[in-house]
RNA sequence: CGGUUCGUAGCUCAGCUGGUAGAGCACGUGACUCUUAAUCAUGGGGUCGAGGGUUCGAGUCCCUCCGAGCCGACCA
């Protein structure tokens, strides 16, 4: 009855037997994978919340989802089924699914050729167990998708889980075997999902724009960061993935809109940590007439909604911290902050002077480091981890802000502010630059710092000065990391698990030293030996030709065939000799 | 990129100072008509991440490599 081929031999055993159930499946007359709608009309959480036996509502449901857990006694059995809102037991009665005399499809079809796993359809009516379970009493049931790969079995008791999957290795990189066994990371995308939702709604609602503008872009333009690269076979040029699409909203700004956002995936060649992925999601809004006093408001709202929107109150706990993300936040520019957490007033100081506060301080810093970044490495190093309540850092040094906006009273300073929340940054947000002349020089800058070994400064984008020649209105802009937004709402200590696919680093194929088939064919040897041959260590036709007892090769050989049932015809030990001598 | 811990059955994990790999769940077979981490009986399943070395003998010790986590460096 076992039949194994070639190809079975590297699947296990529980997929071996799987396979086998689907041949049987169809033997029977049964499609494992039918193609035909299956329409159901309820789902189980409308269940689980809703049924009450004295006025029973449900008295003939349809749903389908995948077997969870089975539970077989005899002719009756309890099973789990999961649908995309959670999970319910099913009751199968023997007598009920199959109705005359043929009972295979209760006992041969649901007790042995089905499988946790498996994705079936139920009809039926509700009803509470004696151990008070509501249950869908199934009297039709179909076989909607066939598993042939074991599940891992995470089991649950009064909400205690029992080998529950944690293998990052597995969870990331198989991350449908995540979302199917580890519910609450299915809610966390649900979550990110809503949160977007949530910023699209208030958007909307004030009558800006959703737009998409370019990921491929010639000049990478509107962050500090290293870009990939790529190459536009037709054109000939190098094209640079987005680092940000500041640029190209505001010369839709320019262009006449109220206000436009996007939210835009963009791209930094830069290592990867808990905080980074390669690829990310931002939210940028640009609104015009408006200032960064202004965008400091709309911030306090829309991280209000998003919270209200997603846990109905504005206290979270972050990583055991409590955070009150109710507004208004703390207001307090950088030079202060630096002040209070240092008690050096940095005001006025040139580059000189901001070298040897770092070196007072115990702040790295290096020759290629400007005004602006020595004051961002001393704010970094020694403030911005003390914002664990919602914080507006405000009027930034111009020297790290080239798309900024001088500040309208406080010379070298510029308008604008980052929202801090647990320490980390979670908006980012100015008074836009819109004098043309200004920003041509600004570039400039920037251009010196790239000579002088910053290889974060930004390339000088003509056309996006142009654009601010024609005239930009005052304009706030603001960005959002919606990652990172995320984590923060959803209580995720690391990008991966907001992410429903981090990068990660492949895994290098067929590490495993191991000849082709044909270099065994070329010895004499059957082609059905070489796997029983591969599976006994000899992967290499350098370790077989090292045996020197043929005949205790013939032998195990032989086991092997009758053990799993393989039919090959015996062999004797000259015939394994014959093999070795070529 | 540096430090550190880890990689054993489909899954979760044991495996002490080197001596031919164990458990629970899952899987196979049998029993059982309201169970729920169902239960009872019984059986099968592993090139111990890959490659090399030391040894009579390596899951275990040493080296190299591949992946992953954590901590640092860089960054949003």
């Amino acid at each position: 009855m076992h039949k194994f081929n070639g190809n079975y031999m590297s699947l296990s055993e529980q997929e071996q037997i799987r396979r086998e159930s689907l041949a049987e499946l169809r033997k029977l007359g049964i499609d494992p994978y039918p193609a035909a709608e299956y329409k159901t009309n309820v789902f189980a959480r409308d269940i689980i919340d809703n049924f009450h036996p004295e006025n029973n509502k449900f008295n003939d449901v349809c749903l389908a989802g995948r077997i969870m857990s089975r539970r077989i006694m005899g002719n009756a059995s309890f099973a789990e089924i999961m649908d995309s809102t959670g999970r319910i037991q099913i009751y199968v009665k023997r007598d009920e699914i199959c109705k005359g005399q043929d009972k295979t499809f209760y006992n041969n079809v649901f007790k042995h050729l089905l499988d946790i796993g498996d994705i079936i359809g139920v009809k039926g009516h509700v009803f509470k167990t004696q151990t008070g379970e509501t249950t869908v009493h199934v009297n039709e049931l179909t076989l909607l998708s066939k598993s042939v790969r074991p599940l891992p079995i995470v089991k649950e008791k009064d909400g205690m889980l029992f080998d529950a999957v944690t293998d990052p290795e597995m969870r990331y990189r198989q991350r449908y075997v995540d979302l199917i066994v580890n519910p609450h990371v299915r809610d966390v995308f649900r979550k990110r999902t809503q949160i977007i939702q949530s910023m699209r709604e208030l958007f909307n609602s004030k009558g800006y724009l959703e737009v998409e503008t370019p990921i491929l872009q010639p000049i990478p333009g509107g962050a500090a960061a290293r870009p990939f690269i790529t190459h536009h076979n037709t054109l000939d040029i190098p094209l640079y993935l987005r680092i940000a699409n500041e640029l190209y909203l505001k010369r839709l700004i320019v262009g006449g809109y109220e206000g436009v956002y996007e939210f835009s995936k963009d791209f930094r060649n830069e290592g990867m940590d808990r905080t980074h992925n390669p690829e990310f999601t931002v939210m940028e809004i640009y609104v015009a007439y408006k200032d960064y006093n202004w965008m400091m408001n709309f911030t306090e709202e829309i991280i209000k909604k998003a919270v209200i929107d997603l846990h109905g109150r504005t206290d979270i706990t972050f990583d055991g911290k409590k955070i009150d993300l109710n507004p208004p936040y703390k207001r307090i520019s950088m030079l202060d902050s630096i002040r209070e957490h240092t008690g050096i007033d940095i005001s006025g100081m040139d580059e000189d002077e901001l070298r040897k506060v770092c070196t007072s301080l115990g702040v790295k810093h290096s020759p290629e480091m400007g005004k602006g970044k020595l004051i961002d490495a001393i704010f970094g190093e020694k403030c911005e981890h003390h914002y664990i309540q919602p914080a507006f850092i405000i009027d930034y040094p111009v020297e790290t802000s080239p798309l900024t906006k001088m500040h309208r009273s406080k010379p070298g300073l510029t308008e604008r502010f980052e929202l801090m929340i647990n320490g980390k940054e979670i908006a980012n947000a100015y008074s836009e630059l819109n004098d043309p002349i200004d920003q041509l020089e600004r570039f400039q800058d920037q251009l010196r710092l790239s000579e002088k070994g910053d290889n974060e400064a930004m390339f000088i984008d003509h056309d996006f000065v142009r654009a601010l020649e024609y005239g930009m209105p005052p304009t706030s802009g603001m960005g959002i990391g919606i990652d990172r937004l995320t984590m923060l709402l959803t209580n995720q200590p690391s990008i991966q698990d907001v992410l429903f696919f981090p990068q990660m680093k492949p895994l290098s194929q067929n590490l495993k030293t191991e000849d082709q088939n044909e270099d065994y064919i070329e010895l004499g040897i059957p082609e059905g030996w070489i796997e029983p041959l591969k599976k006994l260590g000899f992967t290499t036709i350098a370790k077989l030709i090292e045996v020197e007892k043929p005949a205790k090769l013939a032998n195990d050989l032989n086991v092997f065939n009758k053990k799993n049932k393989l039919g090959l015809p015996g062999l004797s030990p000259q015939i394994v000799e014959s093999w070795l001598k070529k």
